[in-house]
DNA sequence: CGTCGTCTTTGATGTATATCAATGGTCAAA
DNA sequence: TTTGACCATTGATATACATCAAAGACGACG
């Protein structure tokens, strides 16, 4: 049985499991697409896969940074909080995603699931003496650092100079074509997580995503299908609106 | 004669010039410290070092991203702007740090130097073949793109979640470290950028900007000095303001 | 199939920051 | 030394969003 975070009310966590590379359904969607058969197996030497419920911490800010992760299934958020408990949601990662860059010996935000997630745990000390044989994989990790900080600025964009529709437009379009880049139904998209986790995603409160989302209701750009299911009515409009236009 | 970007309000730029990494006074500063004398050579051969005057557009978002920088003089900034010509500064830069990571073939953003500037550029086709060849300066590049992927998460609670005096007060204390970072004085601080750009950086107007130091300096944390120079008086007590305490 | 707890929506009011407007500094050119 | 352009400061007012408060929804569980 797996250790891996702390254990909130009481959760237990499900097992970890070192067989299933080969059946892994979203191969093609992470690092490993990159991988000979040969690097897959010394790959598949310093996983292990875990299964965490929702809600769960994975890791904490300022713990030391002994590992790194692919989400496999399920949904996670990372997150920083300031000293009061005011908190900033600094991503959402979804299946195939990767999670654990560190630039000193700590992680610099904490990670929880948002659903019940699968995740593949590897060990950094161990991964890194892969990379150090196979360069091209950490050619395929700086790149994968390089998209996420043009995401990084984009969302200093919208923090910083989009107004609450503008913000809540650009991220209903965001999951949708995330979902879409997963393969999955981009319309109606699928918002797996709570108001207050994208307030604190969009810089706003929960009354005020929930407000806006009203309102772009009645502008017809969208429809509220319950549990978190959102109609793109008019995906254009609503990619103008995202854009300030 | 170089030409690089577009040409302001009729500047001239400044001479091209191939001959001095070795008394390359912040050598130390850059990724340049981890080379060899025989890789030096190699990767001088792609370099250009240009000269630039205050307030000119070294690359645009979406140009063709043919080459990397290291600023070596000045301070630069690097921003995205809405269609309504709202903008958002996502950094700036000072002598030792690096431009041009860029996920696609164009660049991202937008890079335009604050002050007369002298930077290294680097053509991208020829300095990926040397990092083919030492992987472990492709391993460097992946350090400076996790630390400034941290520095863009601490970014985002500002943008976020700070009020205007905590987003003042952590920005003057970031340029205080950074110019001791590179061994320069941090207290008095200097602040090369206008009012505008702070604001910009920091998602306020240029009024909100001025006000939040008046105030800073009323509470006795900061003094004023005139073109750009700010003491910190009690910087303990900024520390605290900035981290909402 | 009701009840409880949690999450979401909606309403009333407050406030931090933006906007609009004017004045004051500073520096370079005349 | 004056002029003019630009930038920073300060004041008055507006507003987008936050905060405070209550009422609905929804799902889990007995």
């Amino acid at each position: 049985m797996e250790q891996l975070g702390t254990h909130r009310h009481g959760d237990r966590i499900l097992g970890g499991d070192r067989q299933s590379c080969g059946e892994c359904e979203i191969r093609d969607l992470t690092f490993c697409s990159v991988l000979t058969a040969e690097e897959m197996a010394r790959v598949r030497a310093c996983r292990t896969e875990v299964k965490l419920p929702a809600h769960h911490t994975i890791f904490h800010e300022a713990d030391e940074a002994d590992h790194l992760f692919n989400v496999t299934s399920g949904v996670v958020k990372l997150y920083k909080l300031l000293a009061d408990g005011r908190r900033q949601i600094t991503g959402f990662l979804f299946a195939g995603e990767f999670l654990g860059l560190a630039a000193n010996r700590t992680y610099a935000y904490t990670a929880e699931t948002v659903t019940e997630a699968k995740l593949c745990r590897f060990s950094r000390r161990r991964l890194e003496k892969l990379f150090d044989e196979w360069p091209h994989l950490e050619k395929h990790l700086l790149g994968i650092a390089a998209s996420e900080l043009i995401a990084a600025q984009d969302q200093m964009v919208l923090l910083g100079r989009k107004t609450a529709q503008e913000k809540m437009a650009s991220f209903i379009l965001m999951m949708s074509e995330r979902a879409e880049a997963r393969g999955q139904d981009g319309n109606p998209v699928t918002l797996p997580m709570n108001r207050a986790d994208i307030g604190d995603y969009l810089g706003l409160t929960i009354e005020t995503v929930s407000r806006t989302l009203t309102q772009l209701k009645n502008k017809g750009v969208i429809s509220l299908m319950g549990s978190g299911h959102i109609l793109l009515s008019k995906p254009d409009d609503l990619g103008d609106l995202a854009e300030g236009f």
